[in-house]
DNA sequence: ACATTTTTTATTGTTACAATAATCAAATGG
DNA sequence: CCATTTGATTATTGTAACAATAAAAAATGT
C-alpha cells in the first residue's frame, strides 16, 4: 500500500498549494483591521465614515501608479488664513453625515417653501424694518397671494403706491396697521387710514437668502 | 437558646438577590453598543471621536440642554425645479397695478441655495446664538462641506462632540475662536485649545425658513 | 445603623468563528 | 499548448462568544 496513485480514484486535485490564497492587503481598506465597540447610536454614523475613507484610499492606490506630472500647486491667497488642520487630524476628517441624536431626514427647499407655485412669487427684502422678524436686506421673502392675511402675519403691502414688508396688525378702530420688526426706532408703524390706498398683496410664508 | 450561630462554620451570603446587578444604561455611553470592524490606522481617530461622543453624552445627561443644533436633513434624491418671479420691493409704482409689472427675473430656490446637491445637507438652527446674523430658532441653514472655511465664514463645526453654528474667526495665536452673533451677552465666544477636539464640518452658505 | 462581603448583572476589550471573497494551481478540454 | 473551469488555500469581515471588570443591591457582620 505504498503508492495508490495508480488507483485511479476520481482524482481530485489534492495537496497544499503554497503561494496560492487571497493576498494580503486586498480588503476594504487596504490594509489590516481590527475590531472597536461603539454606541449602537453611532454604527451608521462610523460606517458612513469608514465607507469614505474606504473610497478614499482606494482611489489613492488607484492613482499611485499613474505616472506624470503632479498637481499644481499655487500659494493661498493669505497664508495662514487658519491652522485647523492640526485639529482636523484629531478627529474624523470630512465627516460627512449626520450625527448622534440627529434624525436623517430629507428635504427639498422649493417644497418646503412654496404651497402652491402658481400664487408664489419673491420679494427682495431692501430695509432692515424686518431685522427682528430676521429679514435681513437681500433675503428673499416668498409670498403667496393666494394666502389669506391675518393680524399678526407678515404681509407684502401696497400704501400709497409703496410696496412695502410689515406685520399685519389691527388699529383699536378696526383699521389695519402695518408694523416694523425694529426696535432701534428708525421704523415707525404705517397706520392706514380710509384716505390711504391700501392694499395686501400676499402673506410672506417665508424667506431664503445666500451667505456666501 | 435561640442564638445557634456559636459554633457554625463561616456562613457564606447564598441566595439569590432578585433586582441586584448593574443597572442598565450604566456605560460609558449610557447606551448599548456593538462591535464595528475599522481599519488599524483609523482606530485612534475613532476612538478620539468615541470619547468626545462619551463626554458630551454624560454631560448631557447632567446638565440642560443649550443651543445646538437641530436635526439634519439630507437632500431629496432629486431636486425639485421651479421658475418663480422675484421681484423688487423697492419699485415705487405710482399706481396700484398687479406687481407683475415689476418682474425682475425668475428664480428656483434651489438652484438659488445650492451650489453642489452631493456635499450639501441641512441643519436646523437651535439656539438664539447667531440672531444677529439673520438665523433664527427653526430656520434651516444650507451648510456645504465641499466648501473650505475662511474667517468670517458662518460654518458648523463640532467641539468637544458638540454641533454647533458659528462665525469662524482667528486668535492671535493662530488658533481658532467660533463667536456667536447675538451682543446680548447669554452666548460666549468658543476659543479653540489645542485639548479640543474640533472639527469644520462645512460652509453656511444659506438659509431658508417657513414663516407661516 | 453602618461597613463589609457576596451575588448578580451590565459593560467592554479581545478572541474565535463561520461565511465570503480573492487568488493561484491543477485539471480539463479543445 | 493555451484558455477555461474546478478546487484548494488564504485573507477579509461581520458577528458571536468570552473573560475580566465594574456597578449595584442583598445579605451578613460588628
Amino acid at each position: 500500500m505504498e503508492n495508490e496513485r495508480d488507483n485511479q480514484a476520481p482524482k481530485k486535485a489534492g495537496g497544499r498549494r503554497p503561494g496560492s490564497g487571497r493576498k494580503l492587503g486586498t480588503g476594504n481598506y487596504l490594509e489590516p483591521t481590527t475590531v472597536l465597540r461603539v454606541p449602537v447610536s453611532q454604527k451608521p454614523v462610523l460606517i458612513d465614515f469608514l465607507e469614505a475613507y474606504a473610497k478614499k484610499q482606494r482611489a489613492q492606490s488607484s492613482r499611485a501608479n499613474l505616472d506624470g506630472i503632479g498637481d499644481f500647486e499655487l500659494l493661498p491667497k493669505e497664508l495662514s488664513k487658519l491652522d485647523i488642520s492640526l485639529y482636523q487630524s484629531k478627529v474624523a476628517a470630512g465627516f460627512p453625515s449626520p450625527a448622534d441624536d440627529h434624525v436623517e431626514k430629507r428635504l427639498d427647499p422649493n417644497e418646503y417653501l412654496i404651497d402652491q407655485e402658481e400664487s408664489t412669487f419673491f420679494v427682495t427684502i431692501q430695509g432692515e424694518s424686518m431685522l427682528e422678524a430676521g429679514l435681513l436686506p437681500g433675503d428673499k421673502a416668498v409670498v403667496d397671494k393666494s394666502k389669506t392675511a391675518e393680524v399678526g402675519d407678515i404681509v407684502l403691502a401696497m400704501v400709497d403706491g409703496e410696496f412695502t414688508i410689515k406685520t399685519l396688525a389691527k388699529q383699536k378702530d378696526g383699521n389695519p396697521k402695518l408694523l416694523p420688526a425694529n426696535s432701534s426706532g428708525k421704523y415707525t408703524p404705517i397706520i392706514i387710514t380710509g384716505e390711504m390706498q391700501f392694499e395686501i398683496f400676499g402673506v410672506v410664508i417665508g424667506s431664503f437668502r445666500r451667505f456666501k
